[in-house]
DNA sequence: GCAGCACTAGACCAAAAGGTCTAGTTTCTC
DNA sequence: GAGAAACTAGACCTTTTGGTCTAGTGCTGC
């Protein structure tokens, strides 16, 4: 499971550049997270998939594995969010936005046959771990409002985000489910289309 | 295999009647896969619900926390499923049935402090499990099925479809994160608004 | 009343979990 | 090039994991 080869930068992916341990731990812990959720990932998978030594790991994020999966959010949260900032200043419509973060997430999907949540759907699993689940708490709010203020503000416009984010996540879902990206696509896009009403 | 018949129809909650130990367990374990994901529960988790020792456990299960696990999703999709089918038969538009089924997810969100996810979405953290994993789609694939053929079975009838069922899911992901059931209650209604459209 | 069954009970086990700790080895500074 | 800091390395520990197994218990039909 090597984040390594990254060759372009399209994607919401991890960066390609020659990483320090540090990213990949991070990398490495967010792809796994995403494919099995945080019960479901052992320290020594991660270990495995960076071939890194289990003191690196605890030098790095010396609160171990909760530590290692905030900044695992932390990392998506940005990229995500950062991603959504650059698409909404070219004055884009929040429904072709949407879409478009919908395909990407098709690729990733397609790209790791099914095996991944490219959100945060299945870290969502983790409640008990309170620190982490504010974390994934913080990020949702952040790409809720990103797309809320890119639709103006108002109520509509928070009912509006409200479904974009729904229907990715659980198009999401459907479509690890069916290991089909159809699903994903078709609630996404009708999705988009009432967004983009007003 | 029979689950214990319910006497109150009105909810996704497991039955109040004297249950059976493996009605118990069955219960029990829903209940905590439902809040921490396949991973997150320990069978010890499920022995201390239910006051059973192991030896009842796998005497019902053979198969143990994964045949448990499935016969827990075939339960809530069945659940499911027979609400859907009783409410669709009443001739009710897909947008109504939609929001109705929001609603008892606001309720059992609630109810458990939004600790619980009332339908499949976390214990889709199960991949590796394929059994499990079949389980799962087959259940979203009934749901999904339900909603279809009562908007009309055509192609949009399908996109229609999607976009509830995600929504749905989305919508309680989000919910259960900023622990409010507000979130949900927004996406689901917009997208009823739009699924009721013709 | 006893044979056969479904079920309970929990000791036991090997493996895996997350985590600590002490030695090294680099890689910076100056 | 010496000393300090950053980092690697992995043996080691404790607890928990899912699972097995044998010994009971109590209800059934006969």
């Amino acid at each position: 499971m090597n984040m390594a080869s990254r060759d372009t930068e399209t994607t919401l992916a991890p960066p390609s550049t020659p990483m320090g341990s540090k990213e990949r731990l991070v990398a490495a812990a967010l792809s796994l997270f995403q494919a099995k959720g945080y019960h479901g990932v052992a320290i020594s998978d991660i270990l495995d998939a960076t071939d890194l030594p289990k003191g690196s790991l605890y030098h790095h994020f010396p609160g171990g594995k909760e530590e290692l999966a905030i900044a695992a959010v932390g990392f998506i949260a940005d990229e995500v969010d950062a991603r959504l900032a650059a698409e909404f200043s070219k004055n884009k419509r929040a429904g072709a936005v949407l879409l478009e973060l919908a395909h990407e997430c098709v690729i990733w999907l397609q790209r790791s046959d099914y095996s991944q949540t490219p959100l945060l759907g299945l870290l969502a699993a983790s409640s008990g771990e309170s620190a982490l689940s504010a974390a994934i708490c913080d990020a949702q709010k952040r790409w809720l409002a990103q797309f809320e203020t890119a639709l103006g503000g108002t109520d509509a416009a928070h009912d509006k985000a409200c479904l974009a984010l729904a229907s990715l996540e659980g198009g999401i879902s459907l479509a690890r489910m069916s290991r089909s990206s159809d699903l994903l696509i078709r609630s996404v896009t009708l999705a988009a289309l009432h967004i983009n009403q007003r």
